[in-house]
DNA sequence: AACTATTTATAAGA
DNA sequence: TTCTTATAAATAGTT
């Protein structure tokens, strides 16, 4: 309702996904809420999203509620006696044990194990999942790499420039006497470090930028190097 | 939000309140159904009117929900002493919750849903299990297919022989005389069928060999053949 | 139930 | 996540 009109099928974005998925959410608690109070119901709402996260919203007590629902879509339920709790319990077990299973299967045949089951059409629908699977992987990993190199340039660039206004600053110190260019030489060897240190001597230059510490803190882009070189020289990312 | 405002506390004339529920149940509805969909959420609704008149929506099944709901819920129920089973119990529901949880976000990792949160190696980590899990695939369809091709070709030989002994048989009746000729002649427009009806002539064939039904039962290849043909003249099988 | 003037919700973009 | 803003939807009061 905003923009643009959308068609209401999910939304594969991901991200796009969340960011609606929170203000819709929102929207919708509030609703529940508004019609509860205008028309004095009893209004019970659970929400879990794709993520398995709970929300939940109910006018007076959600139990209560669900309690009464119950009622309402039957009366003979169990007529033995074992604790209805624990027989709930007993459900869940089994349900969540079902549950891994078959989520582990299915993790296991998208490894490409225990294939042996499966039927041609059964391995094509696979064979189609993994295929989006990885396209959506390697969008991102591209993506995600173009960040980094990017901002590696950025970086680059800026302290391409620092270096050439240091130059220059030194440039005109050593205009000044030899004495200077020595002790500066001297503390560079020393230090080992950028050329700030050669700007460090003068009493008068102006104050530095500050020096990120970009080459020293982002691992991520060298760990994963020789894989990523050898993606982007096959056109990959 | 229409005509004018109107403040949210509970609508006294009695016929405007109903109408209203009307109204905006359905609103609330819509919206919990749109939210399900578009976010790919579970979502399960419950109302009660003033009057005691149930309504509900569910993007699956509301018990299922409402299970699902306790199960979040009741992890922290009681500060005495339940049975050591049912903590076991319980320690085990946490378990299976846990591992249904991380199953699940495997799972829809390697669909190449909610990347946002993965680093490159993380991705890339991802893209090789994709990898070689898409190879497995292929190469188990493609075996599947060969095997299948193969189990065709050696069908098809089987009859072609048939046939050639049929006829033979067929040219050495109808030397005996034109008679049978035309018989045969009348059954062949009748059948329409290929080419070996033609030899067909004959009634007094020995009986045939069994007739497979090789091109009948086996469907898997031809359900899938559409794609099966592409990814065969891609080279991928 | 229909009809609209308005209020709300919200999609897309920062 | 939050804010903004243009636009789609919902809906209060009326017919």
């Amino acid at each position: 309702m905003a923009r643009e009109k959308i068609q209401i099928r999910k939304i594969h974005n991901a991200t796009a996904r969340q960011v609606t998925f929170s203000k819709r959410r929102r929207g919708l608690f509030k609703k529940a809420e508004e019609l509860a109070i205008l028309c004095d119901a009893e209004v019970g709402l659970i929400v879990f999203s794709a993520t398995g996260k709970l929300f939940e919203f109910s006018s007076s007590s959600l139990s209560e509620i669900i309690e009464k629902h119950k009622m309402h879509s039957k009366d003979p339920p169990k007529p033995n006696q074992p604790s209805l709790d624990l027989q709930l319990e007993n459900g869940n077990h089994a349900m969540l044990s079902k549950q891994v299973q078959e989520a582990t299967r299915q993790l296991r045949n998208m490894r490409g194990e225990d294939l042996q089951g499966l039927n041609i059409e059964e391995l094509q629908k696979l064979e189609k999942t993994l295929e989006t699977g990885l396209s959506h992987v390697l969008s991102k990993k591209g993506q995600q790499i173009m960040d980094q190199i990017n901002h590696l340039r950025k970086k680059g660039m800026q302290l391409l420039a620092e270096n050439k206004r240091l130059r220059q600053q030194m440039a005109e110190i050593s205009k000044m006497g030899k004495q200077v260019v020595a002790d500066s030489d001297r503390v560079n060897y020393e230090e080992g470090q950028s050329s700030e240190s050669v700007t460090n001597l003068t009493h008068a230059g102006p104050p530095h930028e500050s020096h990120d510490n970009d080459y020293s803190s982002d691992t991520s882009l060298r760990l994963g190097k020789k894989i990523l070189v050898s993606s982007l020289v096959l056109g990959r990312c």
